[in-house]
DNA sequence: TTGAAATTGAAAACCGATTTCATTTGACCG
DNA sequence: CGGTCAAATGAAATCGGTTTTCAATTTCAA
């Protein structure tokens, strides 16, 4: 356990969810400039593999690290503002283990990304377009 | 519409699902070794716009295009073999549209991704144990 | 037929993820 | 306390898929 270990782990617990490498090494940066950013990508890793974190894949060419919660959870995207929202999947996880185990697959994890707008990106958009309309 | 664009859409529904660009860019090459790879990348992209193909994205580094069926499907992902092995999930949408209504959020897309080890990778690897055991 | 707009192919640029490697550090043992 | 060695670190290089650039070609509607 060296120093730079310690403060990006803290660190990540800190910074909540969906953070991005680039992130969490701005963030350790504030405290210590010296640390490297290999090492928060490789410390980062570690996390996923001692299971307190999972990579979360948006398509959008950046890999986020999510805590991995005692309840699993879906996550809904915005594809404008980009937010990340997150739900409970207590009933969805049973339909999706029974559907794996018609495949007899067995599972590790599951993701459930639902893309599309979020409410304040829909009104924004209508006061927008209302605005365009009369001018 | 170009030649290259018939016989890259037309490839593209042959090959059928789950094609990384590099591969349809292969099978187009086989008919007609002139057409470049960013041809082939922008149709691929002009498929997805035109709503006929989406971006599958599962965290190994390329992007896949999956045509877009009537009925919605999760996927399967064996983390051993790499294949990928579709489901159907009417049920399950109609919860994920709940979810999404209580937020308020206006879903476009939906997407499943259970990762796991499929049926013959898991025999393989008891099989393998065993062996490794009896020597 | 003609000209603007769209498309193409080769190559370069992009950019996050990952590896390399020389150096430093920390846990452990006597 | 030193000494030892495997693990960890930081800077830089590399990797590889994606996307853009740009000059040349093609399409298509007028
Ligand atoms: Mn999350
Ligand atoms: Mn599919
Ligand atoms: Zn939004
Ligand atoms: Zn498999």
């Amino acid at each position: 356990m060296t120093p730079q270990r310690e403060m990006i782990f803290r660190a990540f617990f800190e910074l909540g969810e969906h953070v991005t490498v680039a992130e969490l090494y701005r963030k350790v940066c504030e405290k210590n400039p010296a640390v490297g950013y290999s090492t928060v990508w490789r410390n980062l890793k570690l996390i996923c593999k001692v299971g307190l974190a999972e990579e979360v894949n948006l398509g959008d060419g950046v890999t986020r690290y999510d805590r991995i919660t005692r309840q699993p959870h879906g996550h809904l995207y915005c594809l404008q503002c980009k937010k990340l929202t997150e739900f409970e999947m207590n009933s969805i996880t049973d339909l999706l283990d029974l559907a794996a185990k018609q495949y007899d697959f067995a599972v590790e994890g599951v993701k459930v990304e639902i893309s599309g707008y979020c409410r304040s990106c829909r009104k924004m958009n209508e006061r927008l377009a209302k605005d365009g309309r009369t001018n």
